[in-house]
DNA sequence: ACAAAAGTGTTCCAAGTACACCCATGT
DNA sequence: ACATGGGTGTACTTGGAACACTTTTGT
């Protein structure tokens, strides 16, 4: 990796300019597990997952909601414009993330040629954010269609993706195909129509599909809860971001390797106490990209 | 989606080239699985796995090997321009692909900030590729090393990636570091000496791993075998890729709904003959990022 | 005959599924 | 007392692991 002199030379003569670049972003998607109060003194609170959007002051798209992002600043490292940029905007300083996907289609943006690498962050609810505002996700799925030939089949299906702010419920619909032939995947997103910036919608849908997956084979989970839970809250979040009630007593078996119990019970709940547990980190959960 | 009037007004004042911007490159890592023959004729051939590496004719990293890349083009997508360097570089057009991650360390190329958004791709034994070399890929790991505290843990390993060419052997030393915290998930991958440009060993290593992954969840073996093939064969291939011997019997029942069998058998090879199969592929094998 | 791969059958064990049941608490 | 969550036990099912065994071919 070390470069010899006329190699050296050669680079003084070498010309940054001398083809047009694109610009790139870094897009974070901002998802938290909102506890929402029942008002039922036994009743647990149910877990609601939610997504942080900012209101763009300019334009494109001057006014609607869009993720965290920024133009990537030349001095630092990607993952550092990323941590700057939620410091500045957002101000918040403690999540876990990851980087997502990246995606540069000629028309997403209608300034100019912009490439957006997006990450996922996890928050739990003690950050306070700032300057925009939490979204509750709802998610339906409709018209499943798989039509099958002999070189593979084609899948589509439609998404609605509601998200539900203090004040405002942005409806977005989105039509995904997937064409599985010999020699290739091709997973195509389509968005039908969207109340937000860009193609944000579509980002936000990866995010939490990656989310969705990575719960089975990770203990990504434990980016989304405090320090301290117990079973019940671990299992509530796992249903909530699955969509599917799971069984009590096996999601106990299952998830035992993934905790350790503390010496510490909640009280004054209407119900027996229950023991916290806080997330046992291994190898064996592997978080490998 | 629609832009109102003062928007598009705003468009015509907005200016492209305030601020700086990176230069940014698509690379491919081209994995084929080579069947090595044995000289005995009862045997089968062997399943190698291989990179394809092109010998740089430019500084930086002049005559030094290196995946196959190019700036990206500001008219095209990003998988087109992907498509067109592959065409254009190593003259293929079959493969699977899919993409893998970016990297955008400030010091990856000695010239200016660049961007590398990473592809793999898969190509079957039909496909001749020209301008460069197929290396096998020998991988061994050491020094394991796991330091658990209450917060999580610090896992370190090496990994020697010995790239073996025609005529040269390229040894690569890399050092894993994931840190695993409270909050966070760390992975690092410091290069500590490498015998190919930039930090492409950095991306085969990428590669390589999620190839790896995928194996065990996805149907994504199919992107290296020829249309039809038999079990065995299949068998081979998933033990060259995951770097262990597995059990026949049950190996066939496990891939039995991954494959379809064809009426034809293979004959002439000094043992009984094997029925051929091809993928079957379906939903259930979900190959969804 | 025999070496190699092709293919089947069987036993054992681990883990997931479904469900019944009891415990502890605050109002 | 009772609603609610906390927590255990058990019978059943599924699928993977290990391994023994038979079949078929070309030389």
């Amino acid at each position: 990796m070390q470069l010899s002199n006329s190699e050296q030379e050669f680079l003084e003569l070498y010309s940054d300019s001398e083809y047009e670049k694109p610009s790139v972003t870094v897009d974070a998607v901002l998802f938290r597990l909102k506890d929402i109060d029942t008002g039922n003194y036994r009743k647990l609170p149910q877990k609601k997952l939610q997504v942080f959007l900012v209101k763009r002051k300019f334009p494109p798209f001057k006014n609607q909601y869009a993720v965290v992002g920024t133009f990537i600043d030349l001095k630092n490292d990607i993952e550092t414009s990323l941590k700057l940029c939620v410091k500045n905007k957002v101000n918040a300083q403690n999540y876990y993330y990851e980087q997502l996907y990246t995606f540069g289609e000629k028309q997403r943006d209608p300034r100019t040629r912009v490439i957006s690498i997006s990450y996922m962050l996890l928050f739990n609810q003690k950050e306070n954010l700032e300057n925009g505002e939490w979204f509750n996700i709802d998610l339906r799925e409709d018209n499943h269609q798989l039509t099958e030939n002999d070189a593979g089949y084609v899948f589509t299906k439609d998404i609605h993706l509601t998200l539900t702010g203090e004040t405002e419920k942005l409806e977005n619909h989105l039509k995904i195909t997937i064409e599985k032939t010999n020699s290739n995947t091709n997973k195509k997103i389509e968005i039908v129509s969207s109340n937000i910036a860009f193609d944000h919608i579509n980002i936000i849908y990866h995010a939490l599909d990656r989310l969705k997956n990575k719960l089975e084979y990770t203990d990504i989970i434990f980016g989304l809860l405090n320090e301290k839970f117990t079973l019940t809250e671990l299992k509530y979040s796992y249903e909530e971001i699955l969509g599917e009630k799971l069984l009590d007593a096996n999601f106990r078996r299952k998830t035992a390797h993934l905790v350790l119990p503390l010496n510490e019970f909640t009280k004054e709940a209407g119900h027996r106490p229950s023991q916290l547990f806080k997330a046992n980190y291994n190898l064996k959960n592997k978080d490998i990209d």
